[in-house]
DNA sequence: GACCCGTATATTGAATACAAAGCCCTCGTT
DNA sequence: AACGAGGGCTTTGTATTCAATATACGGGTC
């Protein structure tokens, strides 16, 4: 089984999936925006339909909840839903690295490597928060790239997409880059050393104190996102 | 099955994503099957449009997969799939299981016993096969719902349906369906003690053991299903 | 003035209609 | 006979159109 996702053609659904994807992580559709169908789909210059699938798509990730007759709303963000994400991968993720580890190659090592750079290039070249998302989710894919789990991959990668939501309201959102960096830097190390447990570790310290800091910043910020 | 009942009206897309789904976990419908829009649209009665937002619903679950212009095929059921799905799920339900633990209250304690009594009665009655899977998963999901967390449990949910489908192509199903039984009953009773420790001591060995089960049941039947 | 109920409108749900891509079979060429 | 080009057929992707439902507004009643 070759996970390809690339081979997928390109259509009206999918560019309207990624287009109303990236403005719910981005933060340009808040929580509890309704997204009406029509009005996407004037915007784009497509029909309903493809708008419609997208929709669902989305529902499917938790970016959106759909209510019959009634449309699509970008879920909201709570603590409690901070939470339940980040304490998921908090679990998940640091399995999937081990499993990885046990079977990884050195182009696996590379690869991590690799997107580590990639990662730290953007953050001196000050790029925009979308692309260090972007390069950041690169990285921890590339650390579980080598478990060759695509369910567990798909998992993950919903849980980001949503955890992402919440990184992207971070207060000092410089601060969390470099101290990203900083561990990213450690955990490719022990990626290439073999050293399973130490990298769980830390990988485990890395989601706990981005909960950690997620949970802070909402309490900073009052009942103005919640509501 | 029926994740939402009351909120969501019934509409005919969900309607057709529920056959398709009992369809492909009762393995009427084989991995590898093409699903034609216009022939459940036209069985149905209904247009294409809520079959293939169905299917797209699907292809979320990872029932599915689509590939654009070529339709909608069945995915096929593989040991290294299996391997995937189960150990997800042996990392992530005892973990959801200690979190429902903490916060459980006397009326979940008494959702866990009512969920295995109606399980322990259905297998009495001798009733079908979808009948008691989806207790079995009612049973499950009793053990989860004190922790609260939505993101999670649909995280589960989905595993689940699909582990489903290989526990349906067990040999020895009752044998299988026995033993769940006698492992639910133990579990009840250490929620209901409040021994979070041997509750997800004993929920991995019962997953590692489905998983084992059914991985040896792949092997036996060879290179049949695989391809 | 508050509340209930019907109607009007906006928005989604679904069906029909049209466009485009993939597949398969034929036919011609070598 | 093997191979590749082309065309027709099948199936999916998208647009357009019609139907059903929820929300908002207004009139009537107490």
């Amino acid at each position: 089984m070759k996970a390809s996702p690339s081979i997928k053609r390109r259509t009206v659904t999918s560019s309207v999936l990624d287009l109303l994807r990236d403005r719910i992580i981005s933060g340009y559709y808040e929580g509890g925006h309704q997204i009406r169908q029509e009005a996407i789909a004037d915007e784009v210059g497509v029909s309903r339909i493809p708008v419609r699938e997208a929709l669902v798509q989305l529902e499917a990730e938790g970016l959106v909840v759909i209510h019959t007759h009634k449309g699509a709303v970008v879920a909201k963000l709570t603590p409690e839903d901070a939470v339940d994400i980040f304490e998921a991968r908090l679990i998940f993720e640091p399995f999937i690295l081990a499993k990885a580890m046990e079977k990884a190659t050195p182009d696996d090592v590379e690869r991590v490597q690799s997107a580590y750079r990639d990662y730290e290039k953007a953050l001196l070249a000050g790029e925009s928060p979308a692309i260090l998302s972007q390069l950041n989710w690169a990285f921890h894919i590339a650390l579980s790239y080598a478990a060759d789990r695509p369910r567990s991959l798909s998992v993950l990668s919903t849980l980001y997409n949503s955890a992402d939501r919440y990184l992207r309201l971070q207060i000092d959102a410089k601060a969390a880059q470099t101290k990203a960096l900083e561990e990213h830097s450690a955990l490719a190390q022990y990626f290439a050393d073999g050293n399973s447990s130490a990298a769980q570790k830390l990988l485990k310290k890395h989601i706990a104190d981005a909960r950690d800091d997620v949970i802070r910043g909402l309490q900073h910020r009052g009942t103005k996102v919640a509501s």
